[in-house]
Order: structure tokens, then C-alpha cells, then sequence
DNA sequence: GCTAGAAATTGATCTCGATCAAATCTTCGA
DNA sequence: TCGAAGATTTGATCGAGATCAATTTCTAGC
């Protein structure tokens, strides 16, 4: 990939260099002297599918910026329980601001690229710059919304509904310009049976048996467990309960 | 309540006598200048259980700090279906600021008094003051992580899990200081059975038959429905799942 | 391409919570 | 205090999704 075109990365070419970031998310609040004090300090770093992000040495007590890749946020009983409470796309920042530890833990979904800050270096940032604490404020009200979101999902949809529901949040990451009335959209899923499982709070078999359902029903086609053909999104949508 | 003895109040003398807050929340963060000029803006009102607090002549278009009682915030589905995905508690601050209607609605779940200010002069104060957007984001930080342990308890607990997960919540809510080894503890719950199912992503009956098991076990006391007695608090802990 | 191991699908059965129904409790105005 | 309406509890039954088990498909290394 290559944004060199783009308006942000024109100037601030250092850190972007350095990132191959877009910048949508949080750097882009910071002017480009800023934005050259934290490259200094800043790594990229590729991480395998299922590499843990924190509580070892991969971003320890650090934030980042995903560049490309997914990254799940997960919470744990301890029976094992699992369950997804996030999904983070580049170039969503990552990370917990004002406290020692999160209550959630993250990892690689997919091959990961990031770019990751030390702690104190940012944080210092966000003292320095109102702009960035804007930034943050709307990311974590954005999250907030698409938590609740998922809270209606997952305690009030049934099994068909939250597979629907979660092939049409894939496809809008995809094409966040999918409208309704669109054309047939394809796509690559980000994640295991096992992982949208503990995403949808159901097990892989059920979720197996309802894409096979919309398989059936001509709504999407499947290939090779992982690539997804949605024939009719609109179909997909009244599917999906909303 | 009188809070004139609290530290913040005495240095805001103006909203809080308007208010009778604690602000312990968003508006500790503004000087005497700012709430000064806040306090003439803001009006106090009093809220029926049940009233809705968006889309009408409530809160329209505004921000509002809770004074006392406790606010639901709610998604629908299309049929009917209802998913509880916020309980707020004063002093908490209720709005969502950039946008210009929330997905959310919220309602007054017990009568609620509350201290409203008008999304124009909140906004530019935001603008004025890192320090208020600092308190933003640090309760949106708060609210997510609380909506994210939620879906944990929404995707993979089971229905005696998820009725203890509640009455804790709301214990700690009642005595924050609540810990596992402590003494019996009673508070009346905010919150009728259908608003408990609906927070729980449960129905009714199942609500109420776990909490007749509870009660035959020996772990809570109930006394007309709403009161409470949690008789070992420990036990109960172990019902939650955590 | 071939093969072993992992991932996903499909099948059979069981269980927990939903649903439908009835009884009891609580609240609140007359 | 009484009585009616609403809220809650309890009972009986049903069904969606979990669980356990057996194939089938996919993937990666040779």
C-alpha cells in the first residue's frame, strides 16, 4: 500500500514513512512537529495471526495504531468462557489511556502491521495537544456506540440474526459504502468459525448451520470456509433483524 | 441532600445551590468562571419514572448531569425486542456529544432529578476547556469498558449468572466499597423485573425463578419484590460466573 | 499432487430458557 | 379498609441452540 498521495501523509512524511499509516485515526491530530517527536519514539511491528498484544513483549504498556490487519478485544470467564467485546480495523487506534491495565485482552485475528508508541511518550502528547484527546473522545464514543450496538445483538437476536448481522458488519468494514439496494458484494472473512463464534456468543456449530442456512437460501454463497458472496445484501439486511 | 460541605461545591457555589449536585462528574472539571456562566443556562428538572429523556420536551437537543436516580438507555429492534445497554447513575453525565442524535434512547427507569444544559453551551464550553473533554472521554472510557464486561455477560453467561452478575452491579452501585468478604447487605433494586430481563437479554419469568433459587439457597433475602438482602455476598460472587 | 492434521460441516440428542397459562402478591385510589 | 389493575411468581410445555459424535473439507508441508 501506498498513500503517499494522501493529504495527511503529504505532511507528515516522516512518521508516514515509518507507518505506511493512512492516519485517519489519532495521528492525524497532531501537527507535524508532534507528529516527528513521536516517530522518533515509534515502532512498527508485524504480528502473527494469534499473537497476544499485550502482557508480553509485543506492545507492552504501550498504545498503537493498526496499519493493517484485524485485532479482536477479548474478555474471559475463568472457566475459559470467551467472548469478543471488539474488533479493531487499521487505522483504529489501540489501547487503554489513563490506566495501568485494561480489563480486556487483544490479539491478532490476522497478520497484523502496526505502529506502536511507548506509553509515556503519548501520553505526554495528550497533555500537550487538546486535539489528540479530541481524537481519543471520539474513537471511544464511536466504540462505545458499536458495543451497544452489539449488546442489542447479542442479547436479544437469535442465531440466524447475529450471523446476518455480522456478515453485513464485515462486508460495511469492506465497503463502508454498501447501501441497501447494492450490487452482490465479496469478500474474505478475518476470522475463524471459532472466532465469529465468540464474537456472536454462540458455538461453531451453530454458526456453521446458519450459513449454511443462508447458503441454502441463495442470500450469500461460500468458498472454502473463509470467502463470502453476498448475492443480495438487502435480503442479507432483513435477515439480520434490523 | 445537602452536599454544601463537599469541596467542589463550596468553590461553585451558583450551579450547585441550582443543582444540589455532587459533581462529582463532569462539571468538577470547569472553574467557578465557567460554571458560572453554565448555571445560568441550566435548569433543574424532575422526571417521572418512565419519562422519556430524548425525542421530546425532556432533554431535547442537550446534555444533562443526573442528580439523583437512575436513567436507562435502551435500543430497540424493529419488532419490539428491547436490549437494556446502559444504566446510568448520578452523578453521571448524560448526552453524546458530536452527533447529532444518539442510536440510544434513554428513559427515567426511577423518578430522576437532573441538572440540563443546552447542547450549544455545553459544546462551546468543550471547546473552552481540555479539561472537560479530558472528563468525557474518561467516562466514555468508563462506559465502554462497563458496556464490554456487559457483553461478556450478554454472549456467555447463563441465566443465574447473569441475575447474580446484576444484583452485584447494583450492590457495588449501592456500596461501592462492597467487597467479597463483606456483611450482609440490602438496597431496594431500581428496576422492575421486565427492566432487569431487558438489561439481562432474559424474560421475566426466568428472572424471577432465578431469583426464587437464589433465595431458596439461602444467598439473598427478598421482601416485596423490589428490597433486597444479600446475605452472603461471597456466595453470591460465586453464582456470577467471575 | 499427496497426505496428515486442523477446521468446518452435518447429524442425533439433550437442556436451558422461552412461551403460554394460571395463581398470588403488591399497590394505590376510592 | 376494600377492590381492581398491574406486577410478580409459579407451573407446564416447547423449541432453539448446546453438546457429543462422525464425516467432510481445507491447508500446509513434502
Amino acid at each position: 500500500m501506498n498513500h503517499r498521495q494522501d493529504v495527511h501523509t503529504s505532511e507528515v512524511p516522516v512518521l508516514c514513512v515509518a507507518c505506511e499509516a493512512r492516519l485517519r485515526g489519532v495521528c492525524g491530530a497532531l501537527d507535524a512537529d508532534q507528529l516527528m517527536a513521536l516517530s522518533k519514539t515509534s515502532t512498527k511491528k508485524r504480528l502473527e495471526t494469534g499473537a497476544e498484544l499485550v502482557g508480553d513483549a509485543e506492545i507492552i504498556d504501550g498504545y498503537a495504531n493498526i496499519l493493517s490487519g484485524v485485532v479482536k478485544l477479548i474478555k474471559g470467564l475463568p472457566d475459559g468462557r470467551e467472548q469478543i467485546v471488539g474488533l479493531q480495523f487499521a487505522p483504529d487506534f489501540l489501547g487503554r489511556p489513563f490506566q495501568a491495565e485494561s480489563a480486556v485482552s487483544a490479539q491478532a485475528a490476522t497478520n497484523v502491521v502496526l505502529c506502536s508508541f511507548p506509553k509515556r511518550t503519548l501520553e505526554a502528547l495528550i497533555k500537550q495537544s487538546p486535539q489528540l484527546e479530541h481524537s481519543l473522545l471520539k474513537q471511544a464514543l464511536r466504540e462505545l456506540d458499536e458495543a451497544r450496538d452489539w449488546m442489542l445483538t447479542l442479547g436479544r437476536k437469535n442465531a440466524l440474526e447475529r450471523v446476518a448481522s455480522y456478515l453485513l458488519l464485515i462486508a460495511n468494514y469492506i465497503d463502508p459504502a454498501l447501501q441497501p439496494q447494492s450490487e452482490v458484494i465479496a469478500f474474505d472473512l478475518p476470522m475463524s468459525r471459532l472466532e465469529i463464534a465468540d464474537f456472536l456468543g454462540l458455538t461453531i456449530e451453530t454458526v456453521s448451520r446458519q450459513l449454511t442456512k443462508l447458503r441454502v437460501d441463495g442470500v450469500i454463497q461460500v468458498r472454502q470456509s473463509r470467502h463470502i458472496v453476498v448475492n443480495n445484501p438487502a435480503r442479507l439486511k432483513t435477515f439480520s433483524g434490523c
